[in-house]
DNA sequence: AATATTTGTTAGTGTAGCGTACAAAACCAA
DNA sequence: TTGGTTTTGTACGCTACACTAACAAATATT
């Protein structure tokens, strides 16, 4: 049940030679995709203890701050397909961080909410996000850090709002 | 063997309402989840007729642009570990992309190189690269892309050479 | 009322990351 | 040179997740 994890999994460090990509390096893709690999290795490791991956994070906290929020609007909201987003659901259930009920207004849809236990995880998983971001936003100046989200949100299609 | 695709999943439009993102949308790495999964649908609806991930593109390039390269080495330069990098070697090799040979100076490595078919794929996928590279790039300046590698790469630890 | 769309759901396929364990080759230290 | 350590490739298993396809119930549209 519980991800089998003790030691993180750090790609072997790079060694004199290495450096060279070719003709990749100038593949904006290319580097998104190390970023982000880079990003979810140390993501993991910091939720060792909360047992959660990203998806899982961000989605407790969507439905954390749009409580009876339905699957097909947390789906869009995260850009991903009804099923997948079935799939990460369930396991939330599954662990009684999260609840579904009948909606109200609309018989087709489930609304959704944070236990309490889900509730209490998503705080801790703040605070540790707020770590992870420490680490990640150290390397750059606060321009920078609105610069990246700003170019990001360019590729993803959400604009920052503040 | 080959994937079934026949229609992009692109995600749901997003609709009025759905915009609020809450407090999340200050968080650098979800920005950077996001604009890889955006990237990630286009690449994989621009390579459906090649049929090649990510992954598998970046390694035939790899590869092709250093003939006789180890898995491990591979792997370093990819920051993946050696279990996954097998996973894709294997697959690649399933294809008649790639192949394995004994290496003459290191008994335990195996060099790797591009088959004919491999390096005709990897000629396509080259090309295919470069309008998935304008469709990601058609959003930014110049300057602005420089930039955007420049900070991905102080994420991923490694940096452009020119 | 008939038709179309939305929503949740299940089932199945493919890709990927990681832990663990093992064997062979290479390297290093005493 | 022997004996311990490291590197490399490999196999197995587990989890996460993106996607397709198909279906039923509820709702919207015409």
């Amino acid at each position: 049940m519980a991800r089998k994890k003790k030691i993180l999994a750090t790609p072997e460090p790079i060694r004199p030679g290495d450096e060279d990509l070719g003709e990749i390096r100038n593949i904006v893709g290319f580097h998104i995709r190390l970023a982000q690999g880079a990003v979810y290795r140390h993501f993991t490791e910091a939720f060792t203890s909360l047992d959660l991956t990203q998806k899982q994070v961000s989605m407790l906290w969507l439905v954390g701050d749009h409580p009876q929020i339905a699957q097909s609007d947390l789906a869009r909201r995260m850009r991903m397909d009804r099923a997948t987003t079935m799939a990460v659901v369930n396991r939330l259930e599954a662990r009684n961080l999260l609840e579904r009920q009948p909606s109200p207004n609309d018989g087709r849809k489930h609304a959704l909410y944070l236990t309490d236990d889900g509730n209490q995880v998503l705080s801790s998983a703040k605070a540790l996000i707020n770590q992870h971001e420490e680490w990640l936003k150290s390397r750059f100046s606060d321009a920078e850090v609105s610069t990246l989200i700003e170019l990001l949100s360019r590729i993803h299609g959400w604009f920052p709002t503040d």
